[in-house]
DNA sequence: GTCACTCCTGAAAGATATTTTCGGTTACCT
DNA sequence: AGGTAACCGAAAATATCTTTCAGGAGTGAC
């Protein structure tokens, strides 16, 4: 059976949100009518909503592809559930963005709750498919090696020093030239991770399309699907993209759906190698212990 | 606005019970369909429902309108509203811990879960007034240093390079040694904050301690507030301790938890220096564009 | 500054889905 | 048995959705 109901929950806005950079202006604006008003856009026919949003029929239909749905008719359908779902009940809770003179209290329970709708709105658009397939390549890989830059750089370590304590070979790259010098060294049955938000980011980029051009296995961790990352990128794993304010800058969120992405690599290789892993962790916890002693008087 | 989901909740089965007396058999197969598989029958177009139910387009559509509907076409629109809002009345039922044999989409959703818990249990079990005073302390502070070892150690470089883009001073280390040469250094109205989960690794309470005794504002992120760190703390800011399974080691909620304290950490200070943070800000942004270009060819 | 190019955009044609019409059929009543 | 009324579905009519195509805005090269 076909499951049309593949996304459930708000993960719509977020879908918007992370392929609105990747939208035309008549396309963005259908995007907006559509995640502003579910129910209402339900409502109206593909003409209606053309008319609503003042573009064509075409450019509905083209937006409702890109959102990943084979026309506007099951778009509308899934509109339907949407409106259905919020009307259950569920409190949309729309928080306003951190106010210069926010007391402290405010500004926990804001960043605490938009990092949560983050993570909810990354595992909502995550390619499981994808996940596996990038964690097949990782637990029969020979090497990994991880390249990040900036905040996506303490993620690749994150990911490396995850992969190391089950028995994985992996570095983390930061330095560009190191990283290029590195990926050459790759070939096929090794893997190649580059983490970067926009996608574009060149030093990250470089030592992904090398590996790639030498046989390696190459996963993209991004939050644009479309960007220049993914072009050499056997599998692309995409991040959420929320909207980013003035003293919340988008490193933040990024960061965290970049890691929830990364654990779910990490235990998935763990589950694959579970043999080697389960040993692998005991043993590092356990040397670790001795570093986690009292104050010796 | 015209409401088309004028029946909510299953009173659609309802609906179909009170009025099958009053329909022909054929209506009767059309509504039994409907009323038992709503979700199917929203994937169906009319001429499919006809052939599923052995009946007539005529006939499906003289049904929706007997159950209240202007056609076929709205009838639809409910059901899949309905569907949607039976698939999210369904418990997520993630309690249970991640299995070795745990499908690839699973194991999204329950880390998902799990570290929006964490950042619950975080948020609420957070002390504001700690938080305030390390805010006031970091804000007013000539330089800043962040201890942190392991996971902990890529925590302490995301507070470092947050600091950094709004204009301070401060350096994360992860080496004990230069750690304490650097703690040597500091004096009062400077900074050292140190984050250790388990709040017992003497390599970095030993920094900490230095920089207490040399008069810094000292203070500790741990999940311990009894642990032996704080004993050398002006201020402790607590990260929620989840439970530790097998596939999840505790460096994952742990870490999770530390970068939504981190980030309040941030966010308290940008909002306390407003007037240099904002520019700062900005003018990172604008320095990083440089690097996001595309492939040039 | 101009030219060539690419990509966006909407109008209209084409395809599909829904609604209506209408005549045949069946069941029931007399 | 004949007549009547209601049911039903095929097909026409309509509405809706999708695709195609050509004009046009924006962009980069020269």
């Amino acid at each position: 059976m076909k499951e049309i109901f593949g996304s459930p929950g708000g993960s719509l806005a977020a879908k918007v949100r992370t392929l609105a950079p990747s939208m035309t202006r008549s396309m963005q604006r259908v995007a907006e009518a559509v995640a502003s008003d579910p129910a209402g856009c339900a409502a109206l026919t593909v003409t209606g909503l053309a008319e609503l949003t003042g573009t064509s029929e075409a450019t509905v239909v083209r937006t409702a592809r890109l959102l990943g749905y084979p026309g506007y008719r099951d778009l509308r359908l899934a509109l339907a559930g949407l409106a259905a779902q919020q009307q259950s009940g569920r409190a949309p809770a729309i928080t306003t963005d951190i106010a210069v003179d926010d007391p402290i209290a405010d500004v926990v329970t804001k960043l605490a709750y938009e990092e949560q709708q983050t993570l909810a709105d990354t595992a909502a658009g995550l390619d499981t498919g994808q996940l596996g397939a990038a964690v097949t390549a990782l637990a029969g890989a020979r090497r990994t090696d991880v390249y990040g830059i900036g905040a996506s750089g303490l993620v690749a370590q994150d990911l490396t020093q995850k992969l190391l304590r089950i028995g994985l070979i992996a570095h983390a790259h930061s330095d560009p030239h190191l990283a290029v010098t590195n990926a050459v060294q790759l070939r096929s049955g090794d893997v190649a991770i580059a983490i970067t938000h926009s996608g574009s980011t060149w030093d990250v980029i470089e030592p992904l399309r090398v590996a790639f051009e030498r046989g390696a296995t190459t996963v993209a961790i991004t939050g644009r699907p479309d960007s220049p990352v993914t072009q050499y990128a056997d599998h692309v794993l995409t991040t959420s993209t929320s909207r980013e304010t003035e003293l919340r800058p988008a490193a933040m969120s990024s960061r965290t759906s970049q890691l929830l992405v990364v654990d779910c690599l990490f235990v998935g290789v763990a589950q694959r190698t579970y043999e080697t892993a389960a040993p692998s962790l005991a043993a590092s916890y356990e040397a670790l212990a001795h570093r986690h002693r009292t104050n010796p008087r």
